[in-house]
DNA sequence: GTCTATAACGAGATAGAC
DNA sequence: GTCTATCTCGTTATAGAC
């Protein structure tokens, strides 16, 4: 087997096992990787610099991953999840306004914690997600129906007010991304970051509060 | 007087008593580097794609514009007033609602008509803004704070609910660069764009319906 | 002002010793 | 698995003729 092929397969095989050192290497590249590609994208960043952050050589980084193209993949694919884990948890069997409540919660906790990813994730769409296109058209799009249908369910029983679901999505989502994406206007404009519990706490309640009431019945 | 002095001079004056036909150059480059950079960012973006998008030569290119970072520059100074245009438009002497309501369709347009524009704000924004956080700490800072203050007048006389201004301002921002920023998952998920008038008044109307609800009295 | 040719450099990737 | 050395290529930027 040459050195591709092992690490094609790895790849697929999610990597199960290969040995414990092996994984935090492969780990802490990927790590750093997501950091420096989230600021500064694929080509502002060089390999050189991920295996310093990586604290590897660069000829090392380039056993365990075969080119520049297949680090930036691999970080995607594990972007993804962190993305979608929140919507996943969206659910039908909930209060409409406490799910809203929730959903807003978690994805601020994310723009909190996972910058990073969020900030990747932003870039890849403003590049017309060449990689992400995919997974956008099948997966992404069956849950946004699913979740989409649940609201429109809550509409149709009047438990929420008339406005289209994807529309709502969409502004859950602009809303939360933004204090990670545009983390240094927010920081220019108001001195502060989501970092800081109170500003944090603020966000959260602000956002909510206009969203449930935008969406109300009451 | 040298070539990098002369070009200097010329951005500092703005360009104002340059002949006509290098000012359409000129522009053909700023308008085609615009392009490229909004969706590949600067590193993304070769001198050479640029100039053959704009019509000219590399070498012709770089007659005009010293380097790749000062074209660079160039045209993130013209994109900030395409930004700050529809802020400067909300007016204290408006009624509330219908001041809301008018800067959300402003930002719309924008979003409609310079998706480039945002983009590019989107993007330098994400790598932290090292070329512009002068300008977000001065000038629009300056701004921001003066509209704050006019909500918060709003806010006071009770012709709008309780919200922090700053975030009602982000959520403006958030939801309605999302259509240019994210307009791949847009369209995506609703087959969509707001180049179609029909999504795009649908996306007026939903963005100020849950806005205005989100921050009205009644 | 515009062109062709080319210098100079950075960065991705490979070869091969250990 | 990890290293050093090196090849190769794309790209920026300049030199100099027209």
């Amino acid at each position: 087997m040459t050195k591709p092929q092992k690490m094609a397969a790895k790849a697929t095989e999610n990597a199960a096992k290969a040995t414990a050192p092996v994984q935090n290497k492969r780990a802490a590249v990927l790590s750093a990787a997501l950091g420096l590609f989230s600021r500064f994208g694929l080509h502002g960043t060089s390999v050189d610099q991920v295996a310093a952050r990586a604290g590897v050589s660069k000829s090392n980084l380039l056993y365990y991953f075969a080119n520049k193209e297949e680090l930036y993949v691999c970080v995607l694919r594990e972007l993804l999840e962190v993305w979608l884990a929140p919507l996943r948890e969206f659910s039908a069997e909930q209060d409409p306004q406490q799910a809203i409540t929730d959903y807003i919660r978690r994805k601020l906790v994310v723009s909190r914690d996972s910058p990073d990813a969020s900030r990747l994730f932003c870039l890849e769409m403003i590049q017309g997600a060449p990689l992400l296109k995919g997974e956008l058209a099948g997966e992404l799009r069956g849950i946004v129906e699913h979740k989409s249908a649940v609201i429109q369910g809550w509409i149709d029983a009047g438990r929420l007010a008339k406005v289209d679901p994807e529309h709502l999505i969409f502004m859950i989502w602009a809303t939360t991304q933004h204090y990670a994406d545009f983390a240094v206007q927010v920081q220019a404009l108001t001195g502060k970051t989501l970092a800081d519990p109170a500003f944090f706490e603020q966000t959260v309640a602000n956002v909510q509060a206009v969203v449930l009431k935008g969406v109300g019945v009451r």
